[in-house]
DNA sequence: ATTATCCATTCGGTATTGCCGAACACCGTT
DNA sequence: AACGGTGTTCGGCAATACCGAATGGATAAT
């Protein structure tokens, strides 16, 4: 142990990885959340080299490579290093190639202008839903609503609409998985009630997210589904919490429902009678 | 050179490289461009290794390393790789943290919803326009428009308004890198003519592209400045082409300009008297 | 059925190469 | 002028990223 060496060490702080992976790789890769991560000005190398416990010259390698490529980009005097356009171009483009977005996109837009509300399109990625496509709603409050990032399940319409149409083994699976994470008073934090949550999605066929994520925030979601009759993502419409009326609530369901199954529809889907693996 | 080694040789094959690169980390971001611009399906391992001429082995560590990290994901049955969500979590992540993307989107979407044109915020990098972000129009059409890519500066009317920002030597500078490429009929190719569309758009306050990357397409686009009166970026919004008398189009323009404005004053900019540095 | 052909995956062994550390040059401050 | 802070270049060693062969499994063709 007293004649560890560096690389070997180095390699143990980055934590456990999966069987033989390229170790340099994963350093770049981090290097890159590193950045995409830091100040709005900036990361110099000395930072970063001081950050992954690096030497310099190493550093310098990689995000020399990282910047010919794109993904980085260097901004002077400094020279300091800022996230680069391949992100937004690859960002862009993995969104706009993904079947489920680039069908969802138009009828998002007409979903948003119905509403006037946020709207957005998530693909069920074990049992969580990830957002992967957004259109802003024309009001002046705006949301801090990141893509790409697996969300929880339990706290948002998106999320509640994929788990309804799971089975009640994966329900638990997904709920031991995220833990039930309590974000507000109104959050459902257990099983049972997480369960009974879902009888009601399934009886209305949309879900509801009424500040159990954010105070003052409410959402409202339904399920897409693929020709096996799989759910495969969800949409969700979400705005600031007025006092709406069940009547209300329940007509906007209907139009969220109206527009996930157009979805549905364009991409040969047909939705399945719950359960059915 | 009977001896060359394997690696030596596939470096060679890999193109020059700026100084002191990670071979390996490069390897890797070549094999994400590929997924990226792979088919909607996938590809195997097998397709990856052969197009990239490496090991299967190789080319499955990387491919691990990239799945750990989420910038591609599989498919079962295959597995087939596919660009990931890290890569849609970055590149919005990029874009929201970006000042100049952060500022211009709800004014874009107010210009979009005034026009019912897409609406689009371009960065200057070195004379050409990159955009970062896009808010569509209602309209059914829909236009091809990335994010992310350096664009023709002279076919674009944002890249026109960047340029004609520029001092007399850096637009020549420009049009030798870009080589005045021809899209359609309409397109200015040679550098007197350019030089002479500059003169229009400092004038007008306003560029245009009139079918001259697209037939059919027209835009308008208009500056934006910083605090140094430098020109980082600007705007342009895109439609199909109507007949539109020349009085419409000035109405366009000044609608354009108004929301630069607006832009370039909440970044504390200022506008230039141009060819300042 | 049985072969044949594709695929993904595992495992050593080797030399390539990615890494470090020291030395340098270059600012700003002190 | 001497410092602490940059970014940068350069050898040299050892870790490691690579290849190729071998395995097992799946599907297609005989």
């Amino acid at each position: 142990m007293s004649t560890m060496s560096k690389t070997g060490l180095a390699s143990m702080l980055l934590g456990e990885q999966s069987p033989t992976q390229v170790a340099s790789v994963a350093r770049a890769l981090q290097l890159i959340e590193l950045v995409v991560n830091g100040p709005t000005d900036g990361l110099s190398l000395a930072d970063i080299a001081r950050s992954t416990n690096r030497s310099k010259s190493a550093v310098l390698a990689t995000l020399r490579t990282l910047v010919d490529f794109g993904y980085v980009r260097t901004i002077d005097p400094g020279p300091k290093y800022l996230p680069g356009m391949t992100l937004i171009r690859f960002g862009d483009l993995t969104a706009g190639k993904d079947p489920l977005s680039a069908i969802a996109r138009p009828i998002l837009a007409e979903l948003s202008e119905k509403s006037g509300l946020t709207v957005r399109v998530a693909r069920n990625v074990g049992g969580f839903p990830v957002f992967i496509d957004r259109v802003d709603g024309p009001g002046v409050v705006r949301f801090h609503t990141p893509l790409g990032a697996r969300e929880l399940p339990h706290v948002s319409s998106a999320g509640k609409a994929i788990l309804a149409e799971l089975s009640d083994e994966q329900i638990k699976s997904v709920a031991r998985e995220c833990g039930l994470i309590s974000r507000t008073k109104r959050t459902i934090t257990t099983l049972s009630g997480l369960q009974e949550e879902m009888e009601k999605v399934r009886r209305e066929g949309f879900a509801t997210d009424e500040e159990e994520d954010v105070p003052g925030i409410f959402c409202v979601g339904a399920a897409i589904f693929d020709h096996h009759g799989q759910c495969i993502g969800a949409i969700s419409a979400t705005g600031v919490r007025r006092d709406l009326t069940p009547r209300q609530v329940n007509k906007l369901g209907k139009l969220v429902i109206t527009h996930a199954d157009q979805i549905t529809k364009q991409l040969h889907g047909r939705k399945s009678t719950r359960g059915a693996k």
